[in-house]
DNA sequence: TTTCTAAAAGCAAATTATTTGCGTTAGTGA
DNA sequence: TCACTAACGCAAATAATTTGCTTTTAGAAA
């Protein structure tokens, strides 16, 4: 049950999805996330639940299409004037907001959903990509060294994610900090 | 809900939760595991669904107890003579397993469940740490060099699990390799 | 061993969620 | 404007979940 994107993107439907993603927002912060349901979210956005079920499937698909939304950078990252406290800066507050009650719940959500697509998770890692991106753009502009972004995935965000999914303990501000550092520190 | 494991564990309540576990497993290995349900488990399994449902509280939790059994390693990891080459195998193999279909599903379900407690995914992670540590120590006794655990897990672990998991390619073992090297390459 | 106790299982009724068929509404393109 | 059809609403049917109560059974005490 894919979520089409660009079907009668201006009428009827679009309201429907705003008003439902709207609902389901509301919700999870006022109350706890396994007292959601679909006919309570039906109830909050004004219609019926056979058209959330029919459009979304079931719960975890719905959470997971609301969670990536909210995960897309609203903006690129901040310009400090050298490439390395852009990236500190970004890694930092990505590092915050991804180990936050709200940011870790999304992240579950999106990747539960990944029943038949893995879409919904290469999406929020495109994300992460592109910002990363820019960053790099930013600095290759600047005339700075930079390394690749590829590797600013595998030596700073993965294990940013790793620790915040599976480890008790988020990583601290000077862990970021320090895996930045690792990654400047055998290039130029 | 928490599931307690040192509870009367040699009477009835082991049964039903081999019963049970064991009707998981051979369900998900027969069918899509969306058309999976506790009727159908309990149906499987022996029991009555309310059994099922008082002790785990929902299909989620379910999937994730079971899951996080059949990620618990069986072995420690191959002796090959030389630390670097214990890791290479053992992240090759790592890899393997859980860039797998059933290996994913796993990880997801462990990730999804963690509605109150994060234990599930940190005994994961435990497992983790305890194969690495094996391959540490086991360096030490020989007098090799061999970098920290938590940095093997930072630089070989979270990179392989976030590709799995958000990344459409699972990491090639090329690739894997080649964290390995990193990991040597600047020390000893 | 036998008896007592309480945790866990079974059963069935009540509730709640999900699915589905069909009529209606409202964007879209001619 | 009109015809077309995707998407919605409604309501009935089905399936899952919760819950109160009874029964079973492992473990402890006599």
């Amino acid at each position: 049950m894919n979520i089409r994107e660009n079907i009668r993107p201006g009428g009827r439907s679009a309201r429907v999805q705003a008003s439902v993603h709207k609902a389901v927002r509301e919700l999870l912060s006022k109350m706890d996330r396994n007292e959601v349901t679909i006919p309570l979210i039906a109830t909050e956005a004004g219609v019926t639940p056979s058209t959330i079920y029919r459009r979304w499937g079931d719960l975890q698909e719905l959470l997971a299409d609301v969670a990536v939304e909210r995960l897309r950078p609203d903006a690129p990252p901040k310009d400090t004037g050298s490439a390395r406290t852009d990236l500190e800066q970004w890694a930092e507050q990505y590092a915050d907001e991804m180990a936050s009650g709200p940011g870790r719940a999304m992240i579950r959500d999106v990747l539960s959903s990944v029943g038949a697509d893995t879409r919904n998770a290469g999406k929020c890692c495109g994300y992460t990509r592109e910002q990363v991106q820019v960053i790099a753009e930013r600095a290759h502009d600047r005339g700075e060294a930079f390394p690749d972004v590829e590797a600013v995935i595998d030596e700073v965000v993965a294990p940013i994610m790793y620790r915040i999914l599976f480890d008790d303990a988020p990583p601290t501000s000077a862990k970021v900090l320090s895996l930045v550092e690792g990654m400047f520190a055998g290039r130029s």
